[in-house]
DNA sequence: CTCATTTTTGATATCGTTATCACTAAACGT
DNA sequence: ACGTTTAGTGATAACGATATCAAAAATGAG
């Protein structure tokens, strides 16, 4: 049940007693190298070699107060819509000897606002513990004690993937309300009389939601239907798998039908695109598809995606940023909007 | 340059000022609540609730000799193909409180056997000097300071998604040389000629592709072709996107054609047939692709995808459950095996 | 009411590293 | 030759938590 194992890796102290110097000057070969003597450093490093020795950082985080982790945070590790992202904050990670503190809150337990230790509570406490030098958000809390948690720490914070009205510190984000604008209009240019939202009625999608009907109304007098994809907690399952649940849920919905549709996610976009050919719908044809995030395979499958572009790594990337500048004591911008534009392929 | 901020967050010590009691009261509140009364404990607990105090897991970790991370080591963070494993190593610290420490070694520079300082050591050292309570790889590190570094180490290791003759430490994998064979006798089977494999000549998929062919060979008495997956440095890049390079480089190959291919992962297998469609030509008909992985997208996508299913967040849990157990005292199998099965669908 | 027992609290050492100051010996200028 | 700098090294004290042992306070038995 417990774990009791306690191997013991070697320490400074080690090297130091096999090389017949002190300690300090054992860690000054490695962390100083100048201030150490050109043989004596050889012979230290000759030993720490042999043993294989390898500093122990979270010692070293104690009392040097950084830890070189940089927390991120997602909604579910398996959702390919923030690979780009993790892939950022790791590459920022390697290029400044910092390592990545992954936590994805999905099945963490506890839906959005349900007081106590909800999920993401759980999972920031997690975080938070570690002393990362600043933590990336892929979402803005909803639980009122997690954010209370965040705004104590002295931690950096970055929310990225959105433009929040109250952001808990830093942001790093989008603006899912012209995205979702521009896609409306953009089916409306093209003819288009009914239009469908796909995606949670949670999180960023309910924004886009909101604008993306907001705007439909504006320019086409219509209204828009909200076909709602299944979530977990306050989050959406992406799933590829997600094709036949679009349809029966339009179908199933008192104005049944569309001729275009705006996805949540290139992930549900293709879905639906799948699901169409296999009930041999045209696309864009009889349904006009747009996704969300330009992934990979939007690009590169038949027919093309038509969808937003989100620069997801720069945004892993300058999220980074702004917590490295804030550990710098260099006051840069604390809150920095990427832009989004929409690619139009084939499937729109 | 130098990052210089330090911010102080609450410790025990401050904790125990606020409330009049001794430093180890107030972390028994938390580690041995039984030990503490029930009304000085509530007064502790409330005083850490409003100053949001989080306990230093670092600190913590130094004398209690478990950090509580996994380490986790992919090819690239972005590789749809390790999502699943991914999510079952985060599912397991959740439930045995520990934390993911990701690390991909993706552009670290360094290709295999390059000696000195390769990207595979630097990595390792970066999630050994965290003192992980175990590290999960998803790839057999070729360069041999990397094996010996962690061949020296303390550090519980487990290998995936292969079955090495030589393991560093413990496996959880699989039989990359049984699911190749199974492909190309499948593909005799349904009266295929010409074999093509679609991969990287390096790595797990080498294995696959050694296996594919010899099997194939003694089938039909055929050669098979390899059509080379770029790489970089010693791993692909699964891409949606690599469609195009396959049939460019078939046409271009001494016995330019094939009526079946093996890919090594789903995401080049819909590349695959994304592009075949483009080209107007038929899937399975004019060529039967199969993949390797069984994503979510195989099942999904049009035509469903032929694939080898791979339990892959399962291997990430069983891997995890070794770590446990071996710093447990608890001896079990230091060599587990998990099935994979060949998915027939649509796609072949 | 006393002694033994249990519950509750505290003091101290420790984990492996780094910050800081102090010291020795060699090198330097005048 | 003298003090003064410089290079090289070491001793000691943190960092924030936990393990361990010891002491104090509360409880129970007789």
């Amino acid at each position: 049940m417990t774990d009791t194992v306690k191997p013991k890796p070697t320490s400074l102290r080690d090297i130091a007693e096999r090389t017949g110097v002190s300690v300090m000057t054992v860690q000054r070969a490695i962390g100083a190298p100048h201030l150490v003597a050109e043989k004596t450093r050889r012979r230290i490093l000759r030993v720490m070699q042999e043993v294989g020795y390898v500093p122990d950082r979270n010692a070293a985080s104690l009392v040097s107060r950084s830890s070189g982790l940089v927390g991120l945070v997602v909604p579910s590790a398996t959702a390919p819509t923030f690979a780009a992202e993790v892939e950022g904050v790791a590459h920022f990670g390697r290029t400044t000897g910092r390592d990545l503190l992954l936590a994805d809150v999905f099945g963490s337990g506890g839906g959005p606002g349900d007081g106590g230790n909800s999920g993401e509570q759980q999972v920031l406490r997690a975080v938070l513990g570690r002393r990362p030098d600043g933590i990336v958000l892929t979402f803005s809390p909803t639980d009122a004690g997690a954010r209370e948690l965040l705004a104590q720490s002295t931690v950096p914070i970055v929310e990225t993937w959105d433009d929040p009205a109250e952001p808990i510190d830093m942001v790093a984000g989008i603006s899912n309300d012209a995205a979702a604008r521009q896609v409306a209009r953009y089916f409306a240019n093209i003819g288009r009389r009914r239009a469908a939202f796909f995606g949670p009625p949670a999180g960023h999608a309910r924004t886009r939601w909101t604008a993306f009907a907001d705007e439909w109304a504006r320019v086409t007098d219509g209204e828009a239907i909200h076909v709602p994809l299944e979530t977990s907690g306050p989050w959406a399952q992406e799933r590829f798998g997600s094709g036949p649940a679009f349809f029966d849920r339009l179908d199933g919905s008192p104005d049944g039908t569309a001729d275009c549709v705006f996805c949540s996610t290139d992930v549900t976009a293709a879905a639906v695109v799948f699901e169409a050919q296999r009930r041999g719908l045209g696309v864009p044809d009889d349904l006009a598809v747009c996704g969300f995030g330009d992934l990979d395979i939007a690009a590169s499958m038949t027919p093309a995606l038509t969808t937003v572009s989100v620069p997801a790594r720069d945004m892993g990337l300058q999220a980074c940023e702004l917590i490295a500048a804030r550990r710098a004591k260099r006051s840069g911008p604390r809150r920095l909007l990427l832009a989004t534009h929409l690619i139009v392929r084939d499937s729109a």
